[in-house]
DNA sequence: AGAATTACCTGAGCGC
DNA sequence: TGCGCTCAGGTAATTC
């Protein structure tokens, strides 16, 4: 699924490909994703010039100028770009052509992504003006962290997948991030001293950033896809040994989450 | 205010 | 073969 890591690489290399180009073209084949799509995109953005991609937690924006077009993948969602126009398949719900050819379809089977169109300041805007520090910034630390968890009695897993506490960090990075901290995910929130928040601020962001590089390296012939192969030492390894200590990995359920930590690695 | 729960959606995997 | 069930999970909205 995709996580911060995997929108970001999207961003990176749709910005090579398309800033600068101009919207000639959108088809839409569904009425609504999690959201409704707005009809109006049809007449909004052909003609329009995308001057820069952005990104802020899971969510990219798209600087047309006169507004901006917002992109979550939710679940399931991912866009490719394609250079000739083949036709669409199954929960291909969403096309926007450019003036050079380039094809980008966004793909959603379960339909949690969002895409819609906002004008004004993109810090107003609902859907972003709550989230949280971006993780690979300076203003997310050890310091920010350990303010708020303080009186809190959350575990800290949950914590950090509180979007207002840090930007993007889902449920696979929360569950990496903790693992490499030596951290237990069920750990109540307000109990973490300020070190173990710096060694958490670091953790989230060297898994981010670790996974962020692998995927820059991953080439992918024609199409821009946002998957790609990734190992992981706690999620979906429940049951399996442990990478540290070869005793066998926990799974527990925290707030609905699948949750997997090492008993004798993570305190 | 903070914590917990629900809603949204469909493919995959399972038992029968 | 195929039906029905459960699970997966980001985030906003709702409830406690």
């Amino acid at each position: 699924m995709p996580e911060l890591p995997e929108v970001e690489v999207t961003r990176r290399r749709l910005e090579r490909e398309l800033v600068g180009k101009r919207f000639t073209q959108v088809m839409l084949r569904v009425k609504k994703l999690r959201l409704p799509l707005p009809a109006e995109l049809k007449e909004i953005l052909p003609g329009l010039t995308l001057r820069a991609i952005t990104r802020r937690g899971k969510y990219l924006l798209f600087d047309c100028g006169s507004g901006w077009l917002l992109v979550h993948l939710g679940m399931t969602g991912f866009l490719r770009l394609l250079r000739s126009s083949i036709p669409p398949g199954t929960h291909d719900h969403l096309d926007f052509l450019f003036d050079d050819g380039h094809l980008l379809r966004f793909h959603d089977p379960r339909k949690f992504g969002i895409v819609t169109w906002f004008t004004g300041d993109p810090l107003q805007q609902p859907l972003l003006s709550d989230i949280g520090p971006e993780p690979l910034t300076e203003a997310f630390n050890g310091g920010h962290l350990f303010d708020i968890a303080r009186g809190r009695k959350v575990a800290v897993k949950q914590l950090i997948m509180n979007s207002a506490v840090v930007a993007g960090v889902g449920n696979i990075y929360a569950n990496e991030a903790l693992f490499r901290a030596g951290i237990r995910p069920d750990r109540i929130a307000g109990t973490l001293t300020l070190q173990e928040c710096s060694q958490l601020v670091t953790s989230i962001r060297s898994v981010l950033e670790e996974s962020i590089a692998a995927g820059d390296a991953c080439r992918v012939a024609e199409e821009s896809v946002t998957y790609y192969p990734q190992e992981y030492k706690a999620y979906g390894r429940g049951g399996k040994a442990c990478c540290c200590c070869g005793g066998q990995l926990d799974e527990i359920r925290l707030g609905n989450r699948s949750t997997v930590f090492c008993r004798s690695c993570q305190n």
